[in-house]
DNA sequence: CGTCTATTTGAATGTACTCAAAAGCGGTGG
DNA sequence: CCACCGCTTTTGAGTACATTCAAATAGACG
């Protein structure tokens, strides 16, 4: 028995859902496990749907021309993951995102998404608002790119994502702050010896 | 006698009105001048409306502790400027908004957007299309902040805003590169030498 | 246990910044 | 209409931040 709690939970925060609401949207999600290291979506292909995780972590990233991966986005419990460009226009995906836990996520496609925002068309509201904080935080992650320093950006980053730092791995760190693990290694010595 | 149709094209783009909803939605309009170096708002204050630009160009900048400028947006014709997170949650704003060039904006304010998405829920869908266009925009430009060189970034500027270069200052621009004026300068020679 | 990857450390290098001074440019007022 | 003022841009020298390369150490996983 699936709980869906926890993303019913994160839809009531935004928009009032009766019985027969709730079990319609529920019936367009589908399960699924991805295992640490297993691809979500690749470069190139198409982002069939968007997920929402209630167990794990997702990350979203790109290669540049060394093969270096940067990381765009994390995604934990309680958060939506996915290309939504990719998604939305039918286009190949510009990303990668992958597992770096082994995560559970439910799944809406693009059919049965158009199927929810016109049975109920509240979900465009809930949408429209998740886009909203997202692109809040973006904003702030954007100043924060072009305005701090490196440490600054690591002792941010602490604050935004505090239990991270344990589950993931400090490479993962760096490349999301935009700096090379050598770098965030001698970062941290030094914050450390004062 | 005010033209409306660059924001209704705009609106058309994504959802269809009839004329009665078309003029309900000019009816909640108001029709701004901003000229140069006139503050839309400040750090601090209350944004009482979302803007959509006709003509001229919009900046949303933070101030650092050493009071130097970093520029988070600009907002040109037939786009929206504002701060959402300030106007959604009626809290104070964290951004700067003034013009580089004189400015003319249709303003909705908050009761009116209200109004507006409680008359026509159509424009929760329009939003919601709106919001996550630029939350693509932002992941790209993330994807750049943190891959990508100086260098890089200012040629993808040039790609980005073709027409912005010959309106505003070198300085802007570098303030939205992320980078100071005197090292701007250096890249352009640079360039400009092979 | 061995292998693979992540982290640390150090040295050398490159990218971007600060400070300072000079040159250029635009707007304003006499 | 020109002179002046303030701001932007350029140039140069010195510095700080961040990277690369390399090697050693530590951890994770089969």
């Amino acid at each position: 028995m699936l709980n869906y709690d926890l993303i019913l939970k994160n839809v009531n925060k935004h928009i009032q859902l009766n019985k027969e609401e709730k079990e319609f949207f529920i019936s367009l999600l589908h399960h699924k496990f991805i295992k640490r290291k297993d691809f979500l979506c690749r470069l190139g292909e198409y982002s069939k749907s968007e997920n929402f995780i209630i167990k794990g972590c997702l990350r979203t990233y790109t290669l540049d021309e060394n093969g270096v991966e940067h990381i765009i986005a994390f995604g934990i419990e309680d958060w939506w993951a996915g290309d939504p460009y990719s998604f939305l226009t039918n286009s190949p995906s510009n990303y990668y995102i992958d597992a770096l836990e082994d995560t559970e996520v439910f799944q809406i496609s693009k059919e049965n998404l158009e199927n929810l925002l016109e049975t109920i068309p509240k979900f465009e509201r809930y949408y429209r608002i998740l886009f909203q904080n997202a692109y809040v935080a973006q904003q702030k992650r954007i100043n924060q790119n072009i305005s701090f320093s490196a440490e600054q950006r690591y002792l941010e980053f602490l604050q935004k994502f505090p239990s991270l730092e344990q589950r993931i791995s400090q490479k993962q760190i760096s490349s999301y702050l935009g700096i090379t693990p050598v770098f965030l290694s001698m970062l941290k010595k030094k914050i450390s010896t004062r």
